[in-house]
DNA sequence: TTACAAACCAAGCGCTTGCTTGGTAGCTTT
DNA sequence: AAAGCTACCAAGCAAGCGCTTGGTTTGTAA
């Protein structure tokens, strides 16, 4: 009866690390980090609290490991999706739209901790995820200016900003976004355009 | 040396309970609510952590207020400034200055503690800020509908969406914009406007 | 000057936390 | 069959947690 944990990416659950990985951001979302004890998590995953610490050295060791997947598999999902878009419109729908399905697809639970836990790293985690993110944040800023060298952007627009602006608006989704429901996610992401395109779009 | 704690609001700061809200909003937004101890706060306000609980009963009481009061003072300065607004464009813009104004300005520490330690409240507490946030969501939602009906805000956009999307916005400049620099709140906020209203604006 | 309440201290209780330790079951390799 | 490795359990430690208690100081008012 109670709530089904999305798995963090496909297949990581056959093995005892990808199991306790899914368990966590599943936990850590639920919960909040601090709040998230490593009981909990050892009985989510069906072994005693001991045992996670033969697979992870710490706690923090677990939530960092969380965030390198899900930014490893999202900004790879990313690349895929930019590829085959054809025009400049359509590489900046890809961006909204798989984004959004970072947020609240099958890794969104990990999005959230990547989001919302940054606290509970130490200094030298946040600088490594920082890194990692840093590749991804690249690929919005290049379509964004290709947008605005096109006419899609507005001139006056700073596209360093807009993107932070757009990071806030599609990260929010997740707090009340539900899939499932009428609109599904093409067509949030179709809506989330006008947010940044011009007139019509 | 340390960083220096925005207050709350004016003059709070006088009584007891006003530098334990004060302090508690800086420490939960640094540390985030779990980690904050309340030996931590204790410290801040240069008393024993037993003091502290002369004053509230528990820890989470201490939450729930620093969250009703930073609720009730901006929503209260956001009507305000919606009165000396004159025409529709105006009046977003005030709305968008507003919740700029509180997110980065002095009570922008609290601001940061309503929004992302929402899981730390007990449900009791959860229904009751929620309330208290209706009134004030409810004024965003009556001016896009104004905008609408006036042709500023496109046919097909569903404000409701639209005012999820500024929430995670303007929420998320918390993260990143430091008052102080070249861009001021209002500059920040006229460039905010173009998220929201079509065309030249 | 006395009475009283609000504000606070000093000490610590009971519990939970992340993590450690020493050992065992079972599979694989030689 | 011996050795070695991964995966785990059972038990518990030291530290830190929210909160309580009993008593003391301090400001105000009668």
């Amino acid at each position: 009866m109670g709530t089904k944990a999305n798995s963090l990416l496909a297949g990581m659950e056959d093995t005892p690390r990808g199991r306790i990985l899914a368990a966590a951001a599943h936990l850590f979302q639920k919960k909040g980090f601090e709040r998230a004890t490593v009981r909990d998590l050892a009985q989510a995953v069906g072994m005693q609290s001991g045992s996670i610490f033969h697979h992870f050295k710490t706690k923090e060791e677990i939530l960092r490991n969380v965030m390198i997947e899900v930014i490893r598999f999202n900004t790879e999902r990313m690349e895929q999706e930019l590829k085959n878009a054809k025009d400049i419109r359509g590489k900046v729908l890809a961006l909204m739209k798989s984004e959004l399905q970072s947020v609240n697809g099958e890794t969104g639970e990990a999005m959230a901790v990547l989001i919302y836990e940054w606290r509970s790293l130490k200094p030298e985690s946040q600088q490594e995820i920082l890194e990692l993110r840093e590749v991804y944040e690249q690929m919005w800023l290049n379509v964004f200016d290709d947008a605005k060298e096109a006419g899609l952007i507005e001139e006056d627009v700073d596209t360093f900003i807009l993107r932070r602006f757009i990071t806030g608006a599609l990260g929010w989704s997740n707090f009340w976004y539900k899939p499932g429901g009428a609109l599904d996610i093409s067509a949030l992401a179709e809506k989330s355009l006008s947010l940044v395109l011009k007139g019509k779009c």
